[in-house]
DNA sequence: AGAGTACTGATGGTCTGACCATCAAATAAT
DNA sequence: ATTATTTGATGGTCAGACCATCAGTACTCT
């Protein structure tokens, strides 16, 4: 005899469910507008407080955006910079900021192979400015971490997996909170700058020439190099 | 001039800032327990619904766990059965059966890379006992898909690496949405299972030795297999 | 007739106060 | 000492209210 786990106690989780099968039943699509809240309050037979809490935590994760005077509405897509709730639970491991280097080392050698054999020419052009503002950047810390993100994103971006890309923004993110100080200490120097964007430089030339294996050990050489510096920052 | 974007109008956003910075300082740790809703009510000066709000939101995504009549309660891990939110927003997305496939193959071969070199004696004897369950289920769908999952759950288990064990759990549970038939079917072939069973021992025998690149080979002679049968199964 | 203004209704955002089921700890009964 | 019972606190749910915002309409003035 085998019992299914009842679940789905709470009122907003059955809510969240019936939303749940109304997408995956292709009824519900991006930009959709969903029924106002008092109109499911009475589709639903349900208080608008169990709604709203529905709501709230879909609109947590970035499936939905409520706008006042307007509606409740699908979002169109989650490349858009919405908060991301990965990043919150991450808070909450031990050893997390080692598994997080980690575990980005290798999504950043799959990903920089991918976006090899697919970079658009205007995705290489975009790289190409990002490295300019590396250079130019020297001095302003936060243009200096900024186009160091934007030229790691846009490689994402290039690798075509829109799932991929969510999960490198999540781990950037995540990592934001547990080493940003170290970040800021790295880029502050002059020196270490100048050789991240000569990194940058050989991955963008590996990209240009779409060879996978070439843009990976380059970027095996750059994540070398910066771990390195972590560590040293770490324990020093 | 350069302005902030002016964020978290909404009362419950800023309770769940509030507890994520207590969490970011170290005061509120796994297990820990919240203070109840009417209490938070009082200290944040705000009502109970935008409280329940925050707190829905915040179930959600898998950080905490409310029980009636004893409060709320940090979630003292992310390795347990939950709900995972992000299979919801991939729900949205196009081609995101082919970008799932394409993450899980590079993101298990980086896996079971590291599992070569980090499975326990534990660990390897437990794939062994799923193995040998894959070839007792024959016949019941149900308990080889279960043997299927279990065994390459292990080896993201085994690589030591949580955020990538949470990873490949939420691809996991996403694919279950996009190709659950698919798989069902393929399951149901006796030959299939042997053939799964037989690639699994090859896996198995790999990491047996702690032999990274021969694990990474082995998988991704599986993958090309499985793979291969689920473009047939879609086109066909 | 056209342009601008004021009104109106619907919507999300928030609050209050109430009632219930559940659980744990204190209390009473054995 | 053990077992029942009571009690209080907690989360879960609801109804009803008020506000700010927005879109569409009706209105006014030129």
């Amino acid at each position: 005899m085998e019992f299914k786990q009842i679940k789905n106690n709470k009122v907003y989780e059955q809510i969240i469910e019936q939303i749940r099968e109304l997408i995956y039943e292709g009824e519900l699509k991006k930009g959709d507008k969903l029924p106002s809240e008092r109109q499911l309050k009475k589709d639903l037979g349900v208080s608008r407080a169990s709604i709203r809490e529905a709501f709230s935590a879909l609109e947590m994760i970035g499936l939905i955006e409520s706008r006042p005077g307007e509606g409740t509405f699908i979002r169109d897509s989650f490349d858009e910079d919405i908060f991301n709730p990965l990043s919150l639970i991450l808070l909450l491991n031990d050893n997390v900021a080692e598994e997080l280097l980690e575990l980005r080392r290798v999504l950043e050698i799959d990903c920089v192979k991918l976006a090899a054999e697919r970079a658009t020419e205007a995705e290489i052009e975009e790289l190409h400015s990002y490295i300019e503002n590396l250079l130019s950047s020297s001095g302003y810390e936060e243009d200096s971490i900024k186009a160091d993100k934007m030229f790691h994103y846009t490689i994402a971006r290039a690798s075509g997996n829109k799932v991929l890309l969510f999960f490198m923004r999540s781990i950037s993110e995540a990592m934001d909170f547990h080493i940003k100080n170290t970040r800021t200490k790295l880029v502050s120097k002059k020196e270490t700058m100048t050789d991240f964007a000569r990194q940058h430089q050989q991955i963008f030339k590996a990209l240009q020439e779409h060879d996978p294996e070439q843009a990976a050990a380059e970027m095996k050489n750059h994540l070398d190099y910066v771990e390195k510096l972590i560590n040293k920052e770490i324990e020093g």
